[in-house]
RNA sequence: GUUCUCGGCAUCGAAAG
């Protein structure tokens, strides 16, 4: 069961879903019974191309075949519909897992935190963040991450900067993925300065800006009417190797 | 050496809705 998962996540997630059944009938054929895994995986491709549909087809099929969702198929649901903007119906899952003696985990609540930070309902994503601590669940830099793009969403720095200085102290670690968030929102609230100097910090801590970083930067700026410095960064992401998409 | 297979965070676009 095994190979055949392996097979069935990496056709699932290329979108070769003819492949994946041929698989999946064939597994069943051998008596190779596809276990909650196996069903994950295929509802996972279904919800990161868009097609809830199949994936809730799939979701049911594993019910009536006898399989219970485990954290990771709540988990899958709840980011589908998170990033949807369903967060409504991603937290009622929350709930029903809950319910169901499912524990969530710091991803399950990542995945609900970012639907509430998309959503730039910032209050409701805090909340959550702190019944993390309740639940004993771990405060990661994946869910720090999640907070501060949504602070830089609703334009608040302030909290943005301070959430980020705060994850310092806890000795987690910013990732390229921190440092770009806070760059583009610095640079689409105007703050150029207060952005360039985080980014010689970045590359102080051994962190190289990638093309992601860059086209943040880029695009802050650009929409905020500053093309000029929008060009200097352009020319030094060039000058650092990096080739522009 | 957290090690058989599944889930969470950043830019833009396309598709879908």
């Amino acid at each position: 069961v095994v190979t055949y998962n392996s097979l069935i996540y990496g056709l699932c997630n290329s979108g070769l879903w003819e492949e994946a059944t041929k698989l999946f009938n064939d597994m069943v054929g051998k008596g190779i019974l596809p276990d909650v895994i196996t069903y994950n995986s295929v509802v996972h491709g279904h919800c990161s191309s868009g097609q809830w549909k199949a994936a809730i087809r799939f979701f049911d099929e594993m019910i009536e075949r006898g399989l219970s969702p485990n954290v990771v198929t709540f988990t899958i649901l709840m980011d589908a519909l998170s990033k949807e903007g369903e967060i409504r119906e991603a937290h009622q899952l929350l709930e029903v897992m809950i319910q169901r003696g499912e524990e969530p985990d710091a991803i399950s609540y990542t995945a609900l935190m970012d639907g509430y930070c998309l959503a730039g309902q910032m209050d409701d994503a805090l909340k959550l963040f702190h019944s993390m601590v309740s639940r004993g669940l771990k405060q990661d830099d994946y869910c720090y991450n999640a907070l501060i793009n949504g602070y830089c969403k609703t334009k608040r720095l302030d909290e943005a900067m301070r959430l980020f200085e705060e994850m310092n102290h806890r000795g987690l670690k910013p990732t390229v993925i921190t440092y770009s968030t806070l760059l583009a929102g610095l640079c689409q609230v105007g703050q150029v300065d207060d952005a360039q100097a985080l980014l010689n910090e970045m590359i102080d801590q051994g962190h190289s800006p990638n093309i992601i970083t860059y086209n943040s930067l880029i695009h802050g700026l650009c929409n905020s009417g500053m093309w000029k410095e929008a060009m200097d960064f352009f020319n030094d992401m060039l000058g650092r190797g990096l080739t522009p998409d």
